[in-house]
DNA sequence: GTTGTGACATCGC
DNA sequence: CGCGATGCCACAA
């Protein structure tokens, strides 16, 4: 796989997003989408566009995967763990934290979803809060 | 310049 | 609720 698409400045974003699942307290578990609303879409870019693959670009900055990061909260939209190297070990330290899977693989968002409130070190990254990213 | 693709999201059936 | 189809792009080969 190819380094993935990245953003006009693919270090910045992707220390960004990486601040952001840093954020993610044990337990709770965000997505891929979530953290791109979160994260000031480029100038020049409809919100559209962005909303569409934001959410991959947040996946691309993931594939450095830190070893500090703990890429086991971010989750898909659906709740599910997304196909990648390590899935098995992704589920087994989200239950070590202590997030339910149910019988399906998947996790209540309602119950372990991490709403987050980054708009205070966004503002410390001299970013604005993300403007109207209100789901439709 | 063209084609394939990707740790996704959403809508429709 | 689940599965399939579609769209979007700042890329890479």
């Amino acid at each position: 796989m190819p380094r993935f698409t990245s953003p006009h400045d693919p270090t910045a974003f992707k220390l960004l997003v990486w601040e952001i699942v840093r954020q993610v307290p044990a337990g709770r578990v965000t997505t891929y989408g979530r953290i791109a609303a979160m994260i000031p879409p480029p100038a020049g870019m409809n919100a559209k566009s962005y909303l569409a693959f934001g959410s991959r670009w947040v996946g691309g900055a993931m594939v450095a995967c830190p070893d500090d990061l703990p890429w086991q909260r971010v989750i898909n939209a659906q709740g599910m763990i997304s196909s990648r190297p390590g899935a098995g070990k992704q589920r087994e330290l989200l239950e070590n934290e202590g997030v339910e899977f149910n019988d399906r693989g998947r996790i209540d968002l309602k119950e372990y979803g991490w709403a987050g409130s980054p708009e205070k070190w966004l503002k410390a990254h001299g970013l604005l809060p993300p403007p109207a990213f209100s789901k439709k």
